[in-house]
DNA sequence: AAATTCTTCGAATGAACCGGTCGATAATTC
DNA sequence: GAATTATCGACCGGTTCATTCGAAGAATTT
């Protein structure tokens, strides 16, 4: 191995596929090991335990969906693109985590109040980005906004009620239909007539 | 209750669901009472084992495959039409059922014989329907085919192997794209020019 | 309404599983 | 060849899980 760092990185892309799939509970650190090639007990070198494995996962995904955010509002021009192209990639990156969910939910799992501090310091960059949209659609006179705090949170809001469905059942999502709607309402009423 | 195989039958569905979800394995016997909202032991009054429900939910899952896939060829007219379809149609079902083979690859399931003699049965009906959609197209002059038999179980081949990588990795699929790619094949070389 | 049958369930059980430990032992570095 | 790094098999104790059993609640029959 080139790097013990290295390897520590190949161990949470694993994991995290596997978790992302099975959540928590489910994954065994057997699965793990399988998956890596290795023995069970060779991932103890590398993290102390199941738990810590699932938190730099976690953590891991939570960069990389913050990468990808980014990245999709620089890829459009127009405030309405980027504020449709956030939204998309936002939900979808959702629907994929909401197996962790699942499995957070799945027990006695008190003990994992980093997501708990992870989802604060998410939300808090949430609002950040979509004043940001919200006010740079007003600088371009596309969106009127009386107050772009208030508006950026009544629409993570109403992101965050579209995500209940997620973790509630995985049967047939009409995520995307439902979301075509949202965003329609949302730019109608902020739309400059 | 209206009836005792009626229930059966929702336990069935209900144990389906979870079964495509996360496998035989890692699907309980609570998770599946807790679903169907009854306590664990009530299931044992219809059922022998989480082997007997399995096995009724694959028999009940290839029969929905059967009708889904002879409906499918009746939906469409032309013999072209009617081979993407079922095609498509096909490959489709197996994905969603990757995870029941994956569950049964997982460890010593070697007392699940009933799969392999339901695929067996299976196969041969595919030959047979293929064989039906060749000899339909060339009867209506738009297949030209030496030995509908040899070239029905061509396609069959070509169809497993699509399959292998459902069941390899649950990672991007790109089925879709080489599914194009290959009925294209098959047409080109297959239709009269 | 008593007896009988159908249906549900909580509690108990024994076996398998699973996260984690430990010491041995390769593999690599110095 | 000693020291350090990395891997692993075997094991442990607690937990989970499928399954059983007897009791008892509903429903039906007599």
């Amino acid at each position: 191995m080139v790097n013990k760092e290295e390897f520590r990185k190949k161990i949470i892309i694993t994991a995290g596929q596997i978790f992302s799939r099975f959540g928590f509970r489910k994954t065994t650190m057997d699965e793990i090991a399988k998956a890596l090639k290795m023995g069970k007990s060779s991932i103890y070198y590398y993290f102390q335990s199941k738990e810590d494995i699932f938190e730099a996962v976690v953590l891991y995904e939570a960069n990389v969906l913050r990468n990808e955010l980014t990245t999709a509002i620089k890829s459009v021009e127009s405030p309405v693109g980027k504020m449709e192209k956030y939204v998309f990639v936002r939900m979808k990156a959702f629907e994929k985590l909401s197996n962790y969910y699942n499995a957070i939910f799945d027990k006695n799992l008190d003990h994992f109040d980093f997501i708990e501090k992870i989802r604060e310091k998410y939300d808090r960059e949430e609002i950040a980005i979509l004043r940001l949209l919200l006010y740079d659609g007003v600088r371009k006179k596309v969106f009127t906004v009386a107050n772009s705090e208030y508006t950026a949170l009544a629409i993570q809001t109403t992101l965050k009620g579209l995500e209940v469905p997620l973790f509630w059942k995985k049967k047939e999502v009409n995520i995307d239909q439902r979301l075509h709607a949202i965003l329609d309402v949302l730019f109608k009423g902020i739309l400059i007539k």
